[in-house]
DNA sequence: CAGTGGTCTAGACCACAAG
DNA sequence: TTGTGGTCTAGACCACTGG
């Protein structure tokens, strides 16, 4: 991944920008900043398009290239800048990797929902994978996920233990690189307040989505109810 | 903006899927689209992108270019085709336009924090627009946003009781084309309570954001709090 | 006017898919 | 092997910003 010039583009400067180097938020402008990679303008643009679209610069023509002051103060808990868009790549914490607790695995027929989701035919077996996902020792996410059978005939709890993207990845060549994400917001039941260690009144963020493959066959419906401290999503919008 | 040659890549090609001339579902590769359009192919691949952000087609490497049949099964969830990102026209409820009810209209210094989002001298002056926006008897949103004063310098309590934005595109010819969201769930408070008819133990969804003019000037940053229920985000998401 | 991003081209070479 | 998208370069010219 990283030995491509403009992903190394992108990591260094996001580091600089983490690191707060740039204090006065204006980075050097394109043309330096080729020089400086020794790259072509090309690829600082092609870098600087992913950085914008991550909502970490954005661009004024004519004046320069600027650190989005938003993205400092609300550091996002999750982007999509990983190998795939599943949550083990996308949730990290200070680089960590969340843990994951197993707390159920089935096999069920697909209810209408799930169906419709999956684009399946009425009947079909799906899993039914429950799992809590933590960094240390504070839970942040219930994942009620649903993926077909037939896609992966061989799951075993031991899979889902891991990330299971992961795991289709390096097992299978099967990259998940594609969702449709709907975020909101609810009141929490009691599993949530108890298994996410929350009080009462404290809600939770939903995110409900499905995740496709390469060829866009949906592989995944899930949805998630997060600690609401740990849903916060960024996004950069641009009207054609 | 269709003199741009790749808006009138991305404009053809939009009108070709939708009238499903690509009957098998495959475009024509990227060096053919060159030919035809009489273009580079970086124009064509410029184009591309437009069109794989919204969902529209997509790629694979070593086979071709693919309209989405998601996106053809279910096309307003992946068209973000309105005139601006502004709340007016983005939240609409059966093609209905939310109500506006103007709660506080001032000028004061900005502070550090919106100084920096606005990207403002110290000292410089904005509006403070305090809103609510109902759909009929039903608030959904308070709405807290800043803009500069020197960028509209004759606001009226009477001008944000109305769409602003909309305001901006018919009598100033400024487009609010970009927007970088935050989006998470908090607890409510007393006053979301009140403004929002929501329970005690029922949250709210928070969206903090800075909108753009077309060129990068950021022209609003706004603080939004909303009931639960109507927040909804969807979003769509491919890697590479 | 100088600085800076936006658009566009022509072409080289790499990486992956599928026959 | 052929077709296709992915990466990358070097450079020209345009459009906007701000002194």
């Amino acid at each position: 991944m990283a030995d491509l010039v403009y992903q190394r583009v992108i990591n260094k400067l996001q580091k600089s920008i983490d690191a707060n180097e740039y204090t006065d938020l204006k980075l050097p402008n394109e043309r330096i900043l080729a020089e400086e990679f020794n790259v072509s303008r090309s690829s600082i643009k092609k870098a600087m398009n992913v950085l914008i679209q991550r909502g970490v610069v954005f661009q004024k023509q004519g004046s320069g290239t600027f650190v989005n002051p938003l993205y400092l103060k609300n550091r996002p808990l999750f982007n999509f800048s990983g190998d795939n868009v599943g949550v083990t790549d996308t949730f990290q914490k200070d680089g960590e990797r969340p843990d994951i607790r197993v707390l159920d695995l089935n096999v069920v027929k697909a209810t209408e929902e799930v169906q419709q989701a999956l684009f399946l035919e009425p009947g079909e077996f799906v899993y039914e994978i429950k799992r809590l996902r933590s960094f240390g020792t504070q839970p942040f996410m219930i994942e009620d996920g649903f993926v077909p059978v037939k896609l992966v005939p061989d799951l075993t709890e031991d899979i889902v233990s891991g990330s299971l993207y992961n795991y289709l990845q390096e097992s299978r060549n099967i990259a998940v690189t594609r969702s449709f994400l709907t975020i909101s917001a609810d009141v929490s039941t009691a599993q949530d307040q108890e298994l996410l260690q929350l009080k009462p009144n404290e809600p939770v963020g939903t995110m409900e989505g499905i995740f496709f493959m390469d060829r866009g066959t949906p592989i995944e419906f899930s949805h998630m109810r997060l600690h609401y401290k740990f849903m916060r999503y960024n996004t950069f919008t641009v009207l054609n």
